[in-house]
This record gives C-alpha cells, structure tokens and sequence, in this order.
DNA sequence: CATAAAAATGAATAACCATTCATTGGGTTG
DNA sequence: CAACCCAATGAATGGTTATTCATTTTTATG
C-alpha cells in the first residue's frame, strides 16, 4: 500500500490497479471532507478522481465496498506509521514514546480532510459491524504496543505508582479527544497546543522523563 | 425543553406541537444510532416514531433542520445538565467538579444512542458551517464554566504549577476520548472505568483534592 | 502489426428518497 | 351540535443515486 506510484497524470491505463485503487480512496476521504460521509455521492467520487461513472464498482464493486477500504486505508497508515517506531531499533523506549506523540499531531494524521473522515467512520460504528471491527482491532493492536513502552519506561525511574494500562488508555483517549479539538475548533486549537496538553500528561506520569519536552 | 410530556401513546391530536418535535427528535437519535446518520431516511424517521409520511415537513420543513435541531436538543441537554451543576449555590467548587464528572459518565449522556449521533455530527461538522457552529458554541461556553472552577480550586491547595485553561482543555478532551472508546469498544470500556480514568487525571493536578475519590 | 486481454467509459436503468398538497378527521368554540 | 380550525395523513411527484453492461480505448503478446 505504501510504494505504489499514484501520480494520476500518469495516462491512466498505464497505473496498476492497486494504484487506482488508492487513487479513488483519497478522492473519496476529500469527498467526505467536503460533503460529509451522508451526502457523498459515487458521481462526487468519480468527478473528484476525474474518472468515469463505472469505476468505482469496476475496482470495488461497490459503495459500500469503498468506504470500508477508505476507513482500512486511514487505520492502516496509521497502525503503520507507529509500527515503523515501535520496530525501530535504534530508539530508546523514551525516544519511541516521544516519536508516538510527534506522530500522533503530524501533518499527515491531523489533517482535517482525514480528521473529519475518521469522525465519520466512528459515528457509523455502532450501525455497521464492519467498521467496528476494523477500529477495534487497531484500537487494541495500538494499545498492546504503547502500554508496552510504559511497561518499559516504568522501570526506568521512581515510577512505583504508575499504572501502564491506564496511562496508555488515558494518553489514548486524550489524543482523540484533542483530534476532535483540532476538527471543530480549529482556531482555537494548534497543532502544536495540542501536542504540548498531550506532552502535559505524560509528564505527570514520568516526570523524571518528560517534564519541559514539550517541544520535540 | 424539559418538562414537555412526550408520551408517543397519548391521542395523537392531544400533543402540543413541542412535544411533537420533540418525540421526531428522539425517533431521529434512534434512526442514527440503529441505520447511521448517512442512511437514515425521513421514512425511517416517522415510521419510528410511528407517524405518517409528511409530519417532518410539517414540524421542520425539512429533513435538513430536523437533523440541525438534533444535534441543538443533544447540545442543549448536555450544556443544561452542565448549567445546573454550576448554578447550584449547595454546592461547593470541589462538589461541583465531581458532580460535573459525574454527569459526563451518566446514564443519559454515554447511552450509545447519543454518543453515535454525537459523533455522527461531529464528522459533518468540517462541511457543515451551521453544526459547526452549534458544536463551537457549547464547547467554548463549557471552557469558559469549568476553566473558572478549576482557578477556584487552585486557589484551595498548593497548586502553583497548575494551569487552569491547560487542565479544562486536558480534561475536556480526555472526556470525548473517553466517550469513544465507550462508542467503539463497549467491551472493553465501562462507565465506572472511564469515569475513573477522568478521576485519575484530575488527581495528578489536584491531587490534595481528588486523590483516592475513584468511587463518587 | 495483428490479435487478444484488460481497463475504462458513460448512457441507460431501476430503485430510492425528500417534499408536496389535497383530503381527512379530531378538538374547540360559541 | 354545528361550524371552524388545524394537526395529521399518505398517495403522487420529480429529482437523485448506485449499479449495470454494451461499447470503446489502451496495453500486452506472439
């Protein structure tokens, strides 16, 4: 999913179907951006990857087919983007969580084209079995990793009182909600304010590690 | 608002108009949370709430302001729920943030009902100017009554370092994360343990406070 | 270069949906 | 109880939408 060329001003019999695939999954995350998930039309989505009528059900065969694609598209970059940190040797467990909070207010995941798409998504999970499934399963694949850190993190200072599994669904929770801040309130609410409340938190937790790192 | 009487088995004729509305609000909830907001339909809506074809129109005009008035009377409940808490002259500052805690794990605002729609609307919010709006207000309104307790509280404890603007945004936020995982992981997350959760946070800031009140 | 395979097109279709409005009938008033 | 008012009804309407598939266009093959 990550090395495909997607250049859509490539002539167009010329993009391998995965690429296509991807094409049309990022016009539909701008059609929902634009109209909302309830008014987002398969004529927007072709209009907006200036294709054809037919392509969508060619590639997906169907509407509901592509939705559920677009919602794994965002929960894959985003379960891939912190594993690459989680596998990444050459990080201390401080550096990793450090890099988890950089990742989690990047340009790439707060931007609000995919912040809406994920709201979305959330609002229709208690309709739709597929797509609970698909964030429970991220939800818990990133909960074992990140409680992990704390796990590690805990060992390494006077942290005798800190309870791993509540700091990651607490710090979990706090970075959702600060999504939804940058969503609805985006005057009011930076990027960076938001990475410093989250930085805030963890550093009443590990105090020793993360107290004035609230730039990084 | 409030004290309407909305027995849907009352003669129909007998209802005032605003208990119409109101029970067209409550059949939309359940449409959004059963079907999601992107299919429910205006016949899904009086069918539930057992009234014929064209009683939307009559009521709202259109399906367009039913959906505007039920993300208000959603808005309202909460915001009036908050309002009372605040205003109540029996309570003392401490009483008023765990009774605000209290409220925001109740019963009637994380019934999953709700907190799809919450959520449903929230995800329309970047393409509809006037949700945006309803959600802005309520959000900023909340900032302002909290904040204000919490520069009350810091006043009644060594509490130098605390930041009572950085707190109402922490807490606010950790809360909406919470209600999520309440949404997509009903499993998993229980009330009692969100609500915990929220206590646990409040705790590092005032600790003198909050600290082993888990259970209120 | 001819031919086959694959991909893309877009007009046509059938289902769906929000809204309208002429009609119905319960409630109220004098 | 008669006459009026107005909430409610639901069949009809016109616009929208997802999906299909016969046709066209491009790429791959020998």
């Amino acid at each position: 999913m990550e090395a495909v060329n997607t250049k859509p001003n490539d002539t167009p019999r010329s993009m391998p179907k995965q690429a296509r695939r991807k094409q049309l999954i990022q016009a539909t995350i701008k059609c929902i951006a634009m109209n909302g998930l309830s008014s987002t039309t398969m004529a927007d989505v072709t209009q907006q990857a200036g294709l054809s009528t037919g392509i969508v059900n060619l590639h997906f065969q169907s509407k509901e087919k592509l939705l559920i694609e677009t919602l794994r598209y965002i929960s894959d970059e985003y379960t891939e983007g912190l594993n690459k940190i989680y596998n990444d040797k050459s990080l201390n467990t401080e550096q990793k969580i450090l890099a988890h909070i950089n990742f989690d207010f990047s340009r790439a995941i707060i931007d609000r084209n995919k912040l809406a798409v994920w709201f979305a998504f959330w609002g229709e999970t208690k309709s739709r079995p597929t797509y609970l499934s698909i964030c429970a399963s991220y939800v818990s694949e990133i909960a074992n990793n990140l409680t992990h850190l704390f796990v590690l993190l805990k060992q390494q200072g006077d942290y005798s009182d800190v309870n791993p599994d509540l700091v990651c669904t607490c710090y979990t929770a706090l970075s959702d909600g600060l999504w939804l801040d940058l969503l609805i309130t985006p005057k009011g609410m930076k990027p960076a304010q938001a990475q410093a409340v989250a930085m805030h938190y963890l550093a009443t937790q590990f105090p020793e590690h993360f107290k004035n790192k609230t730039e990084h």
